[in-house]
DNA sequence: CTTGACCTTCCAGTCGCTGGAAGGTGGATA
DNA sequence: TATCCACCTTCCAGCGACTGGAAGGTCAAG
């Protein structure tokens, strides 16, 4: 298929699709007329980035990632050791995430929402708390 | 003070604290050789920047926040509405990530890294969720 | 008077896209 | 067959939010 139709599948813009071929990261193959040909393999793979990226996997933990399913080679050590640190990570920014979630709640409560200047949002993060 | 203990003081890198000037944030006064020169509310409203960045708010945000702290006239709706678009947010990434999380772990117990041409690990990866 | 830590500006690079120009291709329609 | 228009191609520039480094000015201590 085209890029418009793996776009619209993977629900990443083509012109991150294209990005994403610049930087190694899919290859598709190539129409006698010179257009990009995805596979449904293709567009798992596209969907996945979509997915990973949103979450703050940066570009290059997206590609160790993709190695897991790609690299068909690889020991199954090595692979399970790329994936448990990929959930480590996940656990530590879900950590990261859910303090600062109960920070900001914290901070939207105390806030009366009114039309009072004291807004104790502004005295938290100026530091006063 | 100079830029050096702005820095110390609000924990900001000097680079960045220039940054910030260059876009129009803080605008400290200037000694006579040219170098800045913060005052205390100058670290103050740095460290605000400080706390807010790492709160997750854009710059452009911080902009308002900042105004917001600085026009102590306007109501403190505006912050809560801020915060509380932040907020949601957060809650969908951590939703997301949990999910992640639950998809990568069953990975890892599933693969042995042996030959996986088209497992369905993969469609679950790339397409599950 | 030299050393070295600080400060200045400016220019380049990073990451992960995103927009736009300039031009080729493909299928439907007049 | 010509035209249209949506789609595709490449390339180049710019965004946000820094970060690094060069080249040079300033200042206190030894």
């Amino acid at each position: 298929m085209n890029i418009g139709e793996a776009s619209e599948r993977s629900g990443l813009p083509s012109k991150t699709i294209r990005y994403y071929e610049d930087i190694g990261l899919i290859r598709p193959e190539r129409g006698g007329n010179g257009y990009r040909d995805y596979a449904a393999t293709d567009v798992h793979k596209l969907r996945f980035l979509q997915r990973s990226r949103g979450l703050g996997f940066s570009v290059e933990e997206c590609r160790q990632l993709l190695a897991l399913y790609e690299d068909k080679d690889r020991a199954s050590a090595d692979v399970k050791d790329i994936a448990q640190t990929k959930l480590a990570e996940i656990d530590r920014k879900i950590r990261e995430l859910t303090e600062l979630r109960r920070t900001l709640e914290h901070l939207v409560h105390a806030c009366h929402g009114n039309d009072r200047p004291d807004c104790p949002i502004l005295e938290e993060l100026s530091g006063g708390g």
